[in-house]
Formats: structure tokens, C-alpha cells, sequence
DNA sequence: GAACGGCACTTGTTCAGACAAGTTCATCAA
DNA sequence: TTGATGAACTTGTCTGAACAAGTGCCGTTC
């Protein structure tokens, strides 16, 4: 009867079942590659029906934490490679995240009034003011990324009170109260500008790869557009995809996917929570 | 029972009412944010019991395309950007998911013996046989991508029998017999050389979004290795995530990620299927 | 007219059983 | 030694039933 799991919660059995399967997993009980316990064993260790023990282990499979075959036990799958939200979005959580040191040098930082195209993207009116942010990003020292980012007003003028050489701005928002929700990413190639140029120490022109970024905080308005460029030689991005699971990375065709065409319809679904 | 779907297939009945149900929301016929018939209403429609529909739907939830709580019929959910496998697997059924016309001029595609590094990245022997395969693709007739493959002998014999500048090698290969799996896929940028420049008709060194890829097959094994140069004015990748789901899109510190560094671990875990 | 209660309907959860289909392994025969 | 056979095991599929819990609506009551 769910020995290990606190029966106080008033999750359902098949939902407490797969957390503590996923624990397993995670704390290296099931190892990669080995076979599970059968379901019948599942069943008898838990003092569930099949059907349960059944339900519990399809939320691991639909997750990719488990795969297998009828007429043989489930195996533990490869670990697919995903990244934490806070680890994707913010530059220094990543570095920290790879046991490396981030590194930055502000270039300017400035209140500026949104163009017509970043009003846009931003979904504010043009016009409005905007706080830039150029910096120069560092792995272990090494120069690797220009980041140029855009933040409204009520983000940005809070940046004016912080050393932006210290470290992370989304850190600094989060101890403000201002914490993220999701972000759109779109990847592509530039050539640098004389600014990249002169501060990545390439020729002007050398190829970039280069990440837009959309960052929503929670209640889904944007707090910033960014563009970031690096150095293809020392960061790239990667993926991985399998006949289960679809991409979650998605090749499209140009114009600028950032643009907002079907606006109506994600105001409407959002309202719908 | 099952009106609409044939069942001269072999396929089990929930997995073909999952496929008649994803057909309902892709035509319309189900549309975003409308309410689905209730449970007991497809199971009187199809014939079924309720245990069946119910992992049908499971099916569709998992993939995000219905949402719903306890007490109200599952909602169409707005579409989040996913791309299924041969999708993104493959240029071919990209263009056509877009409704735009894929094309392609085959350059070259001659025999010859891995070098040293693309031995390592496929895992084979240096000096093993391959095929390359040089080709331009096109999106409505506009040059779009330079591709670069190197298939496996098995496979790339198979190509010389086969009209490349007709459609999808995969598709070739599917009607083979030879099954993809899996795909891990590296963007980084890089200028265009010499060869990129006068098929693409840009100048050398212009930008190009790069897609290195590796598409394994079932089992394992390692089916091909490209270099995939797209124009980025006409193409780029795009990821959304959110606080709740991680990206599946990793961004990595070089060196190469392409290369296999505990290979044992996964020798081991590919050989157990 | 507004608030309330109850009914019908919905989905979520859980169980028990039956059969199909694939895997593993011991046994037996050639 | 090798190969075939079959039993025992596994997971996959499907059914039917029952109850819990949430939603919406209608009629009653104040």
C-alpha cells in the first residue's frame, strides 16, 4: 500500500507511484539500461492493480524515462539531453550550471524609446521607453557572446541601481519580485558588426551564431527582447529527437517568426486558464 | 466500431482512434478551444469501451494537443510549436508539412573512404566506405540549403539505383526497409566556402545557419552524418519553453558534441534492444 | 430577482479479469 | 552439439464496473 510514499497527500495513487518511480531513476536505484521490476512485482510491492501501476508507468514513458518492448520488462532509458529553465534562460545560471565561471563587461547601458520593429516584438507602443543593455559575455575569461538587451521600462530602470558587471540581471529581477514565465528563442546566423567585431576580437563580417530571445514574465507580458551573438567555435546549441518524441525544436521558414500573427487567438487561450 | 478508420490494419484500436482524432483537430473539424464530444459519446460512436478512448485521448494529451480538468470535456489546446519526426527529420517532409514545394539539384554523390574525423562522428572504421552526397534544396523554387551527407555503404548503395534530385533519400530508404529512429542535431554558424557561395549565390564567407546532424537507425547504429548550410534570411530553428517544461534544446560549450565521449555507456544501452 | 439545493452529466481514479503477443529458458529429440 | 518445442513469464490490449469529484443547469425557495 504505497509503503515508501506519505498516503497524507491527496495526490492520486498513480501520480504519487510515478513521482517515486522517477525518484528511483534520478537517485540511480534504476540505473541506465537496466530492466524494471515487472508489473505484477510493482503491483504486489504497492499494493495496487495493474491498471494503476500501468498509468504510472506511461507518465514515465511519454516522458522518455522509460522504454521497452512488449514481452520484456521496460529499461531505463538514455538520459535525453534537456535543459532547466533557469539554466537555458539566463547566461551565468548556464555557466554555473557546467562548473564554469561566467564572466561580463558592460558596454552601455542607456533609456532609450522603442522603434517601430522592436515595439512590435515587444508588443508595446512605439515610442515607449526601453532600458539597453549592451554587454560582453566571458567563459572562464574567454570572451564568447555580445548580448543586446531591450527591457521595459519598470524592469529597466531598476538595472540603473545594479552593477551589471556583477552579475546576473534575471537574478537581480527574481530578488525584485519580477520572475519569468517562458521565453521564444529564435536561432539563426549574422555577420558581425563593427561592434561585435571589435568586441569579440573577429573580423568584421566573421559569421555568428545568433539566439533572439523573448522573455514573458508571469501573466504573460514580455519583459525583454534580446539578441545574443556568439562565437560559433565555442558555444552552438543541440538537440535531439526520437520517432517517440517529436522535436521540440522547431525549423521554420522566414519572416520573423518573433512577430505576433495570430495574436487573438493567444490572448484568447491565455485568458482561458 | 471504428466506422471511419479501416481495420484491414494490424494497428491496435486506441492507437487508430489517437490517429482519427489528431486528423479531427489538424482538419478542423475539432477546432481550437472548441469542447470535444464526451467520452461516452465517442465510445458509442466507435463502438469501444471507455478504457480504450480514454488512452486514445491520453495519447493526444501527452502531445499537448487537448487540455482539460475534471468535470468539463477536454479542450482543443493552442498549438505549441512541435515538430513530429520525419518533420524535422527530413527537408523534404518539412516543405510539404508547409505546403511549399521542395526541391533539390544533386551536385555530386561519389564513393569514398571516411577520413579520420567523420570516422569517429559515424563510429565506423577510418577508411570504411561511404557515400556523399552534395545537394542544393530548394523551398518553392528559391535556393535555400546546401546539403552535405555521408551515408553508411548499406545505404548509400542504394542511392546510385535511385533519381536524387526526385525527392527524399529517406523516403527512398523507408521504402528499403532502412528505419530511422533517432536524430541528434548540432547549430552552430559558419561562413559559406567557396562551394556554398556559388550554389547559394552569395559571396564567400556570407553567414550560413549550419545544422550538423546524425540520423541513426533502429537498432543503433549510425545511418548518416550531414552538414546542412541554410541561408539565414530564409530559414532559422525556433524553441519555446517555459518554467513548467524545460527546453529539450540544450546550449553547449564546445569542443565538438558530435563526438561520442562515453561511448561504452551507450554501446551498451543500444545493444540491449 | 437572487440564493440555494439537488440532479444530470462530465471526467478522473481504481479495480479485476481476460486474452493476445512477444521473450526467455529449460527440456527433449535428432 | 544442435535444433525444435513448449511452458512460464512478460507486456500490450480491451472490457466492464464502480466510485469520487467537478461543472452546469433547472427548479424551488426566500
Amino acid at each position: 500500500m504505497l509503503k515508501y510514499v506519505p498516503s497524507i497527500t491527496r495526490e492520486p495513487i498513480h501520480q504519487r507511484l510515478s513521482c517515486l518511480f522517477r525518484q528511483r531513476i534520478s537517485q540511480g536505484e534504476w540505473t541506465e539500461g537496466r530492466a524494471l521490476p515487472s508489473e505484477a512485482q510493482l503491483c504486489t510491492e504497492n499494493g495496487v492493480s495493474r491498471g494503476t501501476v500501468r498509468q504510472a508507468l506511461a507518465s514515465l514513458r511519454s516522458e522518455g524515462l522509460i522504454a521497452g518492448k512488449r514481452g520484456k520488462p521496460p529499461v531505463v532509458a538514455r538520459p535525453v539531453p534537456s535543459q532547466p529553465f533557469a539554466t537555458f534562460m539566463s547566461f551565468s545560471e548556464w555557466a554555473h550550471s557546467l562548473e564554469r565561471v561566467p564572466g561580463q563587461r558592460t558596454w552601455e547601458i542607456a533609456r532609450r524609446t522603442a522603434g517601430v520593429e522592436l515595439a512590435a516584438k515587444m508588443r508595446i507602443e512605439p515610442g515607449a521607453p526601453v532600458v539597453q543593455v549592451l554587454r560582453l559575455r566571458l567563459l572562464d575569461g574567454t570572451p564568447i557572446m555580445v548580448e543586446r538587451s531591450n527591457f521595459i521600462a519598470e524592469a529597466g530602470d531598476a538595472l540603473f541601481d545594479f552593477d551589471t558587471d556583477s552579475g546576473s540581471i534575471f537574478g537581480h529581477l527574481s530578488s525584485l519580485g519580477i520572475e519569468l514565465s517562458r521565453g521564444k528563442h529564435v536561432i539563426d546566423a549574422v555577420g558581425a558588426d563593427d561592434t561585435d567585431a571589435r568586441l569579440l576580437g573577429v573580423p568584421a563580417g566573421s559569421s555568428l551564431l545568433r539566439e533572439c530571445r523573448l522573455t514573458y514574465r508571469a501573466g504573460g507580458r514580455i519583459l525583454e527582447c534580446s539578441d545574443d551573438r556568439y562565437l560559433p567555435r565555442l558555444a552552438n546549441f543541440v538537440i535531439e529527437n526520437t520517432r517517440e518524441s517529436g522535436a521540440a525544436l522547431v525549423r521554420v521558414p522566414c519572416p520573423d517568426p518573433l512577430c505576433h500573427p495570430n495574436e487573438n487567438n493567444q490572448r484568447k487561450a491565455e485568458n482561458n486558464d
